[in-house]
DNA sequence: TTTTTTTTGTAACATTAGTTACATCTTTAT
DNA sequence: ATAAAGATGTAACTAATGTTACAAAAAAAA
């Protein structure tokens, strides 16, 4: 697990923490898919991710869902950290985007870091940040943007984060993550291939210019 | 100002902090409308609110606004602590909406301390969870909820932080800070009133029962 | 007092988004 | 092979929101 470490995390981390890490933290494996986190656990552990990707998810009572953001390489889940130091529930979901690798550190050793290393602080207040950014994007699309927008903005992100011009998506999941409905979004799709900037296919649509 | 501090943070900080924040910080008193951060800004102090209330902001690059939400007696700015830690412009206003007083934290001291005090720490760890809280719910509201809904939360959390059952706004500052027109804001008013849940009057609303 | 500005009310209309319904085609299961 | 389930296309309609335009009342300024 060292060598997975100090390729993405060597820059940020003294060698003393990443040993420490090294110890303490659990390697997994999550498959595509792979629900980790649901609405209302108690989350005792905090993930650093080595590859792939997570997205983040929020669900409304009636159960209507927003896709919030991705987690990549060498983040970790903001909310996640609050939820463990504060003992309260989750409130988002967490799903891997994709195949991924990431290394659990449990909650005590966090907050024992906190204090102990300076570059986990640091780390853990740059993660803050880029959440709280995120978020703020979020929410600058739902209140400020049309859904064909919004829809751009969605493809464009898939793209980034599978490294794939194909995505690999059904309408009707891409209008759950949107909260809107399917015949809206094969709608607005089609609007986007007869303007010659996608190609649609059952089961995935082929980006050509966003 | 250590008496304020003690009525308003002892609970939460040990005695040797709160001479530590009482020696460093700068009390202010802050006129209801002022600005005390503009997008942009670089901030190189977090503030402790003592009494009062903040409004913070978020506006698109088209100048529109939206109201994120309010801090209140015993809250910090999260976000103003992630743009001092890294540096970064602020990515949101902050207005006060009450005659404010407050405590003017060095963003130095502020770093010392989250090594040094576990209670300031874990004041910042709740800061940042109570403000993704906050974040999530303004998600909640323009993803899930109509405008009549948004507008009934908006004229309740009014209420709550002003401590006044006269909100005391025009039909256009409401729809500024709700990203709508003034039109669709007088439109649903009117329709609260018919229901019998407010009163409308010049540059302000009474509230019967929400 | 007269004029100007601000605030509110309201009608008429346009646009966007959401819903229902159904057809067609593909894939999977039996 | 046939049936069932899943995915997409599309029309027709409804609902919600946004826009334009103008009138009237109240407050502020001249």
């Amino acid at each position: 697990m060292l060598k997975e470490l100090r390729e993405n995390y060597g820059d940020l981390f003294e060698e003393e923490l990443l040993q420490e890490i090294s110890q303490v933290g659990i390697f997994k494996d999550v498959a595509e898919g792979h629900k980790l986190i649901e609405i209302g656990d108690y989350v005792r552990s905090v993930p650093l991710l080595i590859s792939g990707a997570i997205k983040i998810l929020r669900e409304d009572n009636d159960g209507d869902e927003l896709l919030l953001y991705f987690l990549e390489r060498g983040d970790t889940c903001a909310m996640t950290m609050t939820c463990c130091m504060g003992q309260t529930k989750s409130e988002i979901r967490a799903v891997a985007e994709l195949d991924t690798e990431l290394i659990m550190i449990p909650v005590q050793k966090m907050e024992e870091w906190t204090g102990k290393y300076k570059s986990w602080r640091n780390f853990v207040f740059e993660s803050y940040h880029n959440r709280f950014n995120e978020l703020l994007e979020i929410i600058d699309s739902v209140a400020f943007l049309n859904m064909d927008e919004r829809l751009l903005k969605y493809l464009r992100d898939k793209v980034n984060v599978t490294k794939n011009t194909t995505v690999h998506s059904t309408h009707q999941e891409i209008a759950y993550e949107l909260h809107t409905s399917r015949v809206v979004i094969s709608r607005l799709l089609k609007r986007l291939e007869l303007l010659g900037k996608i190609e649609l296919h059952r089961n995935n649509i082929k980006i050509i210019s966003l």
